[in-house]
DNA sequence: CTGAAAGCGCTTACAG
DNA sequence: CTGAAAGCGCTTACAG
């Protein structure tokens, strides 16, 4: 393989200036400039990067935490992130966890090590410990993005958990629903979190009751929305709307309730969350809360280059979500409304 | 930072002996190893890796080039790459593509500069210019997953497709379908010619007419499926079947069938191809072809990490698929059916 | 605008 | 088993 030195014998000039012409071509005569460009084309040169990195003490490489690469919600993001990651000229490296906490530590090492330059987790479940020092600084350059700490100075790009939820109770409440369940994620998860105290307060604040057997946290895959979508079917009372806080579990739901012969939306709306391209193609169709998956990924990545670029980023950027309403849900039969007191 | 030196200071040995005593422990003895251990911890040092590769002329780094990180297929053989590669100490690095050719080139010249060891691929569409040098010869360390190149001796782990493809239309002629579409991929692509191929060989085979109508080339995500189906549902002489090569296609299908009030499966029977996650939670479930995705990424990267530890790969690897029959496809009804001369 | 020289932080053949 | 020394291939402050 050809150096710079050999590039340099045959241009007739110092390897200092062969990377000079190289990487800052403006700063070299044109002539210069010219002779070393036609010496590497001669050779095939091609800069050994790694070397370029060693000196600069730089990667350029970033790693995506993410817990499941298998998600389609993820991999929305991911797409958002690469192309702009891309464009600045960094490398994307992949940090799919899969349930396992060594491999997450694996990553962070990736740090220490000189191997990436930051950070771009899309997901909280991350130990204090891991990214907090003992002097109680963050260590790294870092950015969470579709999630959040609700206890750590990260900066954040994310959607208003909290009022999407609401939204979408509303929806279902303005149309006559008062027995409205809800399937969402782990609330140890902030963002799960905000999105189950949306859903409670908004039924309180409409003086709905807050049945406990409506309110199931587990995991928001088909499987998972699918069994809780059973369970609650099943119950004495059954609610005749399902809020799911993701597209998957809803789609789980409208498969439970197939298995049932509950109609839907007849007899049972259902709602999801996020609005993945699938929301669309299932049947009943599927009303949901459009999140901007892409933008959140762009979003993100600019957040982190401009840290890596020495510029104060913004702390947490919020962004809008809307509610698509489709096929899956309508107003309750009569027999499942409120009596009103006229 | 502390580096070799400090620690190589701090232990009273050479700094050789700091690197032996972490990188190879058993080559050093058991005192001087504890003394590095000890004042490696001590100064909280990590080694840099970025100056272990350039001298070892290594990146433990490998690209993965995929069409569309959002498509499911793929991110599923991707997680069966990452755990493998996680596993041998290599990273992950996405190469999403999204139908730009210079960002390809962009990931291939990552190995003239040093930062790749060697490449996956989990497409075809690569030039042949990009890949082979003017003597003819392959230029870095390249395996392709569930693609395979028809003319280049790269090695492949890919499933029979011809077979497959014929095993889902036997399923619906031994059903007494006649009239069967094919909603594929571009024939370009080496794999849906082959499924195409296998499709129409045994049409011909069992002495069908072979409609040209009833062959679609287009890409195979939702929408797409959507569009052919409709387009083969408006056909004067419509088809029975529609056999689709991907499962997002034929869940496109599916919907087009709703659009135009076409019973599934009793008017019209649909079978997809990959059997994703979500083609058992559409509806009608879908009769699908499994592909072993997880092990398709497995395979794969376990042959890329042969090549790079200098073993004599495997050029060519096929796994199995499997007919999986659900609620999509049935026979047809009898003014569909072929009269018979008895 | 250009060159000589130092140095990024490791690893490893060589010698003992 | 260990050390002195060279070297991986760049970049950059310094001097001119």
């Amino acid at each position: 393989m050809a150096t710079v030195k050999d590039v340099a014998k045959l241009a007739g000039v110092s390897t200092a200036t062969v990377s000079r012409a190289l990487a800052n071509p403006e700063i070299v005569s044109d002539e210069t400039r010219l002779k070393v460009e036609k010496a590497a084309k001669e050779m095939d040169y091609f800069p050994n990067i790694l070397a370029r990195n060693l000196r600069k003490n730089e990667s350029r490489t970033i790693v995506v935490i993410l817990p499941n690469i298998e998600s389609p919600f993820f991999s929305d993001v991911v797409h958002g992130i690469e192309a702009l990651a891309h464009k600045h000229n960094y490398k994307l490296l992949i940090g799919d966890i899969g349930n396992d906490v060594t491999r997450l530590q694996s990553y962070l090492d990736l740090y220490e090590t000189k191997q990436i330059d930051g950070i771009l987790s899309l997901t909280a479940d991350i130990p204090e410990s891991m990214i907090i020092n003992h002097k109680g600084e963050v260590k790294l350059p870092m950015v969470i993005a579709a999630e959040y700490f609700s206890n750590l100075p990260i900066p954040t790009v994310h959607i208003d958990n909290h009022y999407s939820a609401k939204k979408g109770v509303e929806y279902l409440i303005m149309m006559g629903h008062h027995k409205i369940a809800c399937i969402s994620g782990k609330s140890q998860s902030p963002i799960f979190k905000a999105r189950i105290m949306g859903h409670v307060e908004t039924l309180k604040k409409w003086k709905l009751a807050n049945n406990e057997e409506y309110l199931i946290e587990s995991e928001l895959a088909f499987i998972d929305g699918y069994n809780a979508a059973k369970q609650l079917l099943t119950l004495k009372n059954a609610p005749s709307a399902i809020v799911c806080h993701s597209d998957e579990a809803a789609i789980g739901a409208l498969k439970a309730a197939r298995d049932l012969e509950v109609d839907v939306p007849q007899q049972l709306s259902i709602i999801g969350f996020d609005n993945l391209a699938l929301s669309e193609y299932c049947y009943p169709e599927l009303t949901t809360i459009h999140q901007p998956r892409q933008l959140i990924g762009e979003t993100s990545i600019k957040l982190l280059l401009d840290i890596l670029s020495g510029k104060k980023p913004n702390p947490e950027m919020t962004l809008p979500t809307q509610l698509i309403v489709r096929e899956s849900s309508c107003p309750p039969s009569m027999d499942q409304r409120l009596p009103t007191d006229l």
